[in-house]
DNA sequence: TGCGGTACTTACCTTTTGGTGCGTGAGGGG
DNA sequence: CCCCTCACGCACCAAAAGGTAAGTACCGCA
């Protein structure tokens, strides 16, 4: 998993939607990449509360890996009371814009889910 | 997992992202989505060589998912030598839209990546 | 008559992913 | 005086995802 950077699944990448979608694969990668951009700057702990349900490895791991592809900033005060803040580079801005239209699909399916009481895929498909 | 529709994580979702990625979740996913708008109609074996490296098992196992997320239209027809024709619902077709930014996003790290040999994140970001 | 193709299903195995819980070391509050 | 907070690191474990290989029933082709 550290070594990520270096291991290509086939070619390098097959498409621009491979790429994203490596960049972002992790349970929580979109919802911190969300809590920062809602915020700005983020603490660790902060981050914590704003993602509910993630475990600190977690948390510390996607940061990490987000970090490593030029996602999220971190900046470490070397104080007494550790500090760290995140917040995103340009790049973990465009992503968030790029990831706009998705979100924006999810919500209507959403909306069709909720109306349709799902399990009725054939009655959604029509 | 073929219970999937019927298993929120926590709440029903949690952002319209949260629901988008749920259904494609899937590591050839967005190839087939991909595969499929570009050719419009795809038999079983033609999407199997059209999308390099994936199982048989995984191609049924996500073409299934797909079609209960009402993503793809599944065609059965009842000849001799078995033929199933597979092709996007409308929902597919804007979520293949909806990944267009996204697509673009890759495609300009991958750009990015090329030129700049990874391993410089700190440069990359500036 | 044996092979390849069509569209799967099933069983089994490996890899990957995520979760739990403990340790760290200094400061601040009850 | 004890425990809690911050921001992790490390070891171990469970679950899920994915891969491999085989089998199915039928056909056309050589």
């Amino acid at each position: 998993m550290a070594a990520r950077a270096k291991a290509p699944r086939v070619g390098p990448y097959l498409c621009g939607i491979d790429a994203a979608f490596d960049v972002l694969s992790g349970k929580w990668k979109a919802l911190i990449l969300w809590e920062l951009h809602a915020h700005g700057v983020r603490r660790f702990a902060e981050l914590r509360r704003g993602v509910p349900g993630v475990s600190e490895k977690m948390l510390t791991q996607h940061l990490r890996e987000m970090e490593e592809d030029a996602l999220v900033h971190r900046e470490v005060y070397a104080e007494v009371p550790p500090r760290v803040e995140y917040s995103l580079t340009e790049h973990g801005h465009t992503l968030n814009e790029a990831l706009g239209a998705l979100g924006a699909w999810g919500e209507e399916r959403i909306r069709r889910e909720g109306c349709e009481v799902v399990g009725g895929a054939e009655a959604v498909a029509r």
